[in-house]
DNA sequence: ACATGTGTTACGATATTTGAAACAAGAGGG
DNA sequence: CCCTCTTGTTTCAAATATCGTAACACATGT
């Protein structure tokens, strides 16, 4: 694809390369704060109970160390014991995110056309900011039936390797693309390697076409479309995503159908005065 | 009033007193990691973005130290910092919630109900859970307009000086509710002083009337009913909370009228076959 | 009974964290 | 403009808090 190539060999002119790799025992970072949001980090909604072994198993810790950590979080309220004496997330955790949820009240004022696209489609609808190297599921709309996940607010997955994360992408422009691939080169060299050139593919249609497809390459069973929406005003990138089960995805559908009607509901959502809209949209508006 | 009297007399009885009071330096906790999630829990709603010195000023930490921190809170994603520097909670901390939401499923199938009431109140209901020594609200139905809050999973208040804390304790029986007193006496003494009869009477009247009431006990502008639900197969005590701001609320509508309907919409929740309805509930019925 | 796995505590060694101080950078104020 | 005050970060040595070993109590299953 020459539209990848486009962007790709952009990135590769500018050949800025790796700086410090001091990822080692940095001192400068807390090590035991760090295992300590470790442990709050492995729990999922399949494994929604851990025991003490099984999380120093996991992250390489001794059993002592956890006992306390975990002695700590317990001790906190993110934590609570089982009958058993397993380890549960407690739902104070919740209080943590509640910051985040109140700052994102325009996500309700969306569900109205994200339903819409949801029932349309027969598939599960989200809105996905930013965060870091990541994405972020910040609303789900849609029918859990038959997915491998569970559609609720705190979803993560990758940038490059994602129809969300990158539109998300498509959202930065100049150095702040820049910026965020070499962190994405420095953090994940073997993704990027393998995921380098369709995620340009697909900012580049997302600027072009207002979306871009993803055919399970972050979970294989799903399709995923998404489309850029663009900036809130207290400087959080928002897309739009719509994931079908690959078995039910019809690809001249997608890609001649569905693709733009999101990108025509972003258009429409983005008149909502919500977001401040990217560039390329406001070209081709 | 008699009805308090009778579980306070029961508690009174008991005698059990204060073990180890050893709350300082407990060589048992990580100082550190309690630092780290301090300081990101002292984000609200209204307190969005943090100086590095205003956190190090709230916590009494050096703020060499607060930086350090704070580096490492951002490496692992769950902080950010604005253009001037201050940091602000990133999305990614809603994947730490994640796994709550996801196990609380049955609260989607609640909300139909509860905006029945919530129309019908002109008012703010709420799904609330307890969380070691507090309620975490997990589900909010109704308009935020002219609320102090803004309604969002995540809200936390205090068991002993809140309606729907009291209905959750009102969920407890015999050692259980016990130790549970026990503890909040130890964590909040003086709340415990000038709270227990309040509380006492309030279970009391969940028991027998299936609701209780607090005329802004603690938030000074809102009347808040509550009702016991019962408890989730994975063993969360849950109750269905209503706030009114006080001006628009009557106390003999709310008495005589919403409440009675709030426990009557409870006992036809539990029709549901989501919890398990606690022993005072299956009496009545 | 034994053997295995687990979770917790004690304790000494040590590595991590800490606070003071110094630094650079910015914001007013005169 | 200089000056002052505040801020955020880094350095560094001190020391404190953390870690891993070991030992324990407890459970489970053979």
């Amino acid at each position: 694809m020459k539209d990848g190539k486009t962007i790709l060999s952009q990135w590769a002119d500018d050949g800025q390369c790796d700086l410090t790799i001091d990822t080692s025992t940095d001192q400068a970072l807390s090590s035991t704060l760090m295992r300590g949001l470790e442990i709050l980090g492995l729990y999922s909604d399949t494994e929604d109970r851990l025991s003490n072994s099984e999380i120093a198993r996991r992250l390489g810790l001794n059993r002592a160390t956890v006992s306390r950590l975990c002695k700590t979080l317990v001790h906190m309220g993110y934590l609570r014991r089982d009958p058993k004496g397993l380890f549960r997330l407690a739902p104070q955790i919740l209080s943590l995110a509640y910051p985040v949820l109140a700052a994102t009240r325009w996500r309700h004022r969306l569900i109205p056309p994200m339903r819409e696209i949801a029932e349309m489609s027969n598939g599960n609808v989200s809105l996905c900011v930013m965060s870091d190297d990541r994405f972020v599921q910040v609303q789900p709309v849609g029918d859990p039936a038959s997915f491998p996940h569970i559609p609720e607010p705190g979803i993560t997955g990758p940038l490059l390797r994602s129809a969300s994360g990158r539109s998300l992408l498509a959202l930065l422009e100049g150095q702040e693309l820049n910026d965020k691939l070499a962190e994405l080169r420095m953090r994940f060299p073997e993704d990027f390697d393998k995921y380098a050139e369709p995620t340009f593919a697909a900012i580049q249609r997302c600027r072009e076409e207002g979306f871009c497809v993803a055919y399970g390459e972050w979970r294989p069973n799903i399709v995923a479309l998404s489309t850029p929406l663009g900036q809130t005003e207290d400087g959080l990138y928002v897309a739009l995503s719509c994931g079908l089960p690959r078995f039910r995805a019809r690809e001249d559908v997608i890609e001649n159908d569905l693709g733009p009607r999101m990108a025509e509901a972003a258009n429409s959502i983005r008149m909502m005065g919500v977001f401040r809209a990217p560039s390329f949209a406001k070209q081709r508006a």
